[in-house]
DNA sequence: TCTCCTTTGTTGAATATTCAACAGACTTGT
DNA sequence: ACAAGTCTGTTGAATATTCAACAAAGGAGA
């Protein structure tokens, strides 16, 4: 249990409380703690959801299909980070996205209301917890913004250096490792993994970068 | 000024909030009323931002640029909707995207700071309207989701029909009207317009749907 | 009503992506 | 070390998109 609360203190949702606090609220949030196996479904599209999830221990996969069952990966989830805040917070919402484990772990469900609802007496920390969850939507709006830029490319060439900037700008390196296979990318990205593959050929045959596996080098 | 206020309180910003209470708050705030001309740029990509905007009342959008000037809208902006909210909320983060006035138009500016910072004596509604801004940035990130959905389809084809569905879910029904021109929703769907208007075609050939100009009937 | 100007539709050539199939590289478990 | 399975790279044919140029339709103002 108090492994649980490392990785929880250290979520974006909970900075800045301590574990005392914490301890004391998870009661009054009627937090719910389940575990789950590899590849297991935490949530499926199409249902209704009144609480947020944290990754307590684990990783996760944001994935959304369409109705022929194509995959598009919307984003990866590991230990601390937390899903399905936006359809919590927006009432009368279905999702419309599963999350799937890579990896045996452990979930940590909130319901929304509870942290909405002010009981002051009992929960100082309810007004950091809510400006927290306002601070990660705002960081999740930034995650979607930054794909929508990739996906507004029209080439597959054009997604793919938007998508290596933006990872080299993150790591403040121009050398760095992706968090996905090729067929993940390709999923990311919206293109096809072999389309993928021939334009990092070429980009490697024509300087612009180097790579092995999901290690990258962009090169001037 | 009463005018302004009756589009603010049936924003979703300042909703369940009265005229009164309203009035005292913008104060307490220190919004910034501003009025824009037609084509006129109310936000910059680069600036950094520490206040959110609402639209008292006009129109604008929300557009991003590459490198080499290719435009993409992302949404549009219509009285009473707010803009800039997440990069405002998500501290030490420069804005990315464009915000230009399509008609006149007056604009709030509310820090964030301000909204966030506790005041419980002087303003009881700061409560009220964090939850309303949590609730918003929720929104805009169903909405973003939405778009990626579209964006993530591999063909204009693809593209269209999942913009169109989205719209006759929208209306809640099958004949409605888009708030694009066809050039603004080949940017919008990022493919090209020539593209998007011979798609229309078939998909009209093939008996799927009608349309004129930007009226759209979706048939089984 | 008649221009002028903007928006939308159409076409064919050039370019890019998808699809399918296979070969080689890497991993994992025995 | 070996075998089996997975991941990645490569290729050519089929399909789709972009580009450029022009035609047609719609709208605004005289």
């Amino acid at each position: 249990m108090k492994k649980d609360f490392f990785a929880l203190c250290h979520s974006r949702l909970f900075s800045g409380i301590t574990e005392e606090e914490l301890e004391g609220m998870l009661g009054c949030l009627q937090a719910k703690s389940v575990r789950f196996p590899k590849d297991a479904y935490i949530l499926r599209a199409g249902e209704p959801v009144d609480s947020l999830g944290i990754l307590v221990f684990g990783s996760a996969l944001i994935i959304q299909e369409d109705f022929w069952g194509n995959r598009n990966i919307l984003s990866s989830i590991s230990a601390g980070q937390s899903f399905a805040e936006t359809f919590a917070c927006a009432p009368g919402t279905a999702l419309n996205v599963d999350v799937v484990t890579q990896a045996p772990s452990d979930v940590l469900f909130l319901n929304v209301r509870r942290i909405l609802e002010l009981c002051p007496s009992a929960c100082a920390y309810h007004s950091r917890l809510i400006r927290n969850l306002l601070s990660d939507l705002a960081g999740k709006n930034l995650y979607f913004n930054e794909k929508i830029t990739h996906l507004g490319q029209r080439t597959t060439r054009a997604k793919l250096l938007s998508y290596l900037s933006a990872e080299a700008r993150r790591h403040g390196c121009a050398e760095f490792d992706i968090p996905f296979s090729r067929q993940q990318l390709a999923d990311y990205l919206s293109v096809e993994r072999s389309g993928l593959s021939a334009e990092l050929g070429k980009l490697r045959a024509e300087g612009l970068l180097e790579f092995h596996r999901n290690h990258f080098l962009l090169k001037t």
